[in-house]
DNA sequence: TGAAGTTACGCGCGCCGTAATAATG
DNA sequence: CATTATTACGGCGCGCGTAACTTCA
């Protein structure tokens, strides 16, 4: 269960290729099939079925543990890093998108201002890679949002030692494409749109795994697939009638096309919450307090 | 950060000293010399204090991720492995202490009469050996107790994929010597008592760091330290004066020569979970569905 | 038949032990 | 001075690459 073993493992699986993990990785097919090899050895199961290239059903459940043990191992050695080779002069935020409202960007002018010396990065990404920025010191301040019972804290991953502080919570709205049968009604039931057709964009609007696991339900059929992190998109696919979409309402009333309706069952709330290495810099704690005042 | 490496860098801290922790490991102290330079080359930081040995402040804050990214690393192995030599014969059960209740014992009592051939093994745990325990496939079934908001889920350390069932909530109680000034109360604010003693004893009370959170204050001075699992134990401690404690309050209540006082605010219960793996055997199941039922 | 994974084999690095050396209480 | 950590050094194992082999779409 060496790591590099792991990390090889899971670039297979990524890559659903041999070859194409060792290029990845810069080892040789060899090298990668050793790897493999010895893993499967190690734990006495096949863990890849080859040709074509595929996980197992333990090589599925190594996967569940691989990928958050190598970022916990990568987050471990950045915070180790950091706490010594830190450059003040930088402020990275990482942003998951709808983060970015009028209130962050205002907080962070006012940073700007007080500091002119700052080299400022805001970079939108998907949830995960947010978390994996701020774990591996990529980012200074990470902004998170997802769905949550009213005042309790998101249910983030593991983070190892970090820092949460909650910066927003707001009702949750249900996008509809106009024109849409349920469009007109002043609020909805999760539990009722259990037979529509969801977008799947885990990174832009609530993951449908999240809203069957709120509304207690195997529904929620799934439509198109949206990777993207880009909010505009997902309304223009909504309102293509590619399927619905929850998010928060704040985010929602401003995608042209579409009409966001208030979900008022299951009695749940968009929260937004900023994420950060225990050790910061001055800029990250001045945007902490702009953030949080 | 080779897993290798960061075991010994452990076992180093664990016994303050090169030459135990080589003879723990099985290693020479050269070579535990050679890991220890290996991973503060790699991170770049002096890691351990020498004569005498102990962490350092980078050492100090590599403890906190290392141990958690070894059991994980094994609970993974433990998990993969054991989805083919599954034993089905045995049921080991691992307790927190307090956990032990009649209920617990009755449900045993049923499984045991249903399926006569069963080795049945009870242990009575510290917390975290407990999820240790589980985690590593050394136990089927779990029982952990602690302190939750009322009707939210106890606040586990990351367990990786494992089920957790939630099997009884009750009130909490401070637990006091006979004629402590405040034993006729009817009812005890845990912030008033933060001036007292208390005994830090993380495996069969409440943590006094959890006790410091729920508070909100600094407070909470420690008295004497009790490391063991043994209840009894515990309420003699208590009796003589080396401190206060907070446990459940039926647990509390069975202890002679103290006095147990309901803790009235933060509004808290004590919470006892089960916890298992996802791939239970058929002994398990009974025993799940007969604590549950 | 060719692309892709496995096996054979050898070189070189890295890890551990032995032993001599240094530091410290 | 005894105990404990470090440094020097040598051998063995193993992890990787090259290349020949095998297997399946």
């Amino acid at each position: 269960m060496d790591p590099h073993l792991l990390r090889t493992f899971v670039a297979v699986i990524d890559h659903r290729s041999f070859s194409a993990a060792a290029q990845a990785l810069g080892y040789t097919q060899s090298a990668v099939s050793q790897h493999i090899a010895a893993l499967e050895a190690d734990l006495g199961t096949r863990l890849v079925e080859r040709r074509p290239v595929g996980p197992t059903e333990s090589g599925g459940r190594l996967m569940e543990h691989a990928r958050p043990l190598l970022l916990r191992l990568d987050a471990a050695r950045a915070d180790i890093v950091g706490l010594h080779g830190i450059r003040p002069g930088r402020l990275a935020v990482a942003c998951a998108p709808g983060t970015v409202t009028p209130a962050f960007a205002g907080a962070l002018a006012r940073v700007r201002r007080a500091e002119p010396g700052l080299s400022t990065t805001v970079q939108v990404l998907g949830r995960d890679a947010v978390l994996r920025a701020v774990m591996t010191g990529e980012a200074d301040l990470g902004l998170v949002d997802g769905i949550a019972a009213p005042s309790d804290p998101l249910p983030l991953p593991d983070t190892g030692p970090m820092t949460t502080l909650a910066l927003a919570e707001g009702p949750l709205a249900v996008l509809l494409p106009l024109g849409h049968p349920l469009a007109g009604r002043r609020a909805l039931r999760l539990p009722d749109l259990a037979d529509a057709h969801w977008l799947d964009a885990p990174d832009t609007a609530v993951p449908l795994s999240q809203l069957r696991a709120a509304a207690q339900t195997d529904g929620f059929r799934r439509g198109a697939s949206y990777a993207g992190t880009d909010l505009a998109g997902l309304g223009t696919l909504v309102a293509s009638g590619h399927g619905l979409a929850v998010l928060a309402s704040a985010t929602a009333a401003a995608l042209p096309d579409t009409i966001a309706v208030p979900v008022s069952a299951p009695r749940l709330v968009h929260r937004t919450e900023a994420l950060h290495p225990r050790r910061t810099t001055t800029a990250t704690r001045s945007l902490l307090a702009a953030l949080g005042g």
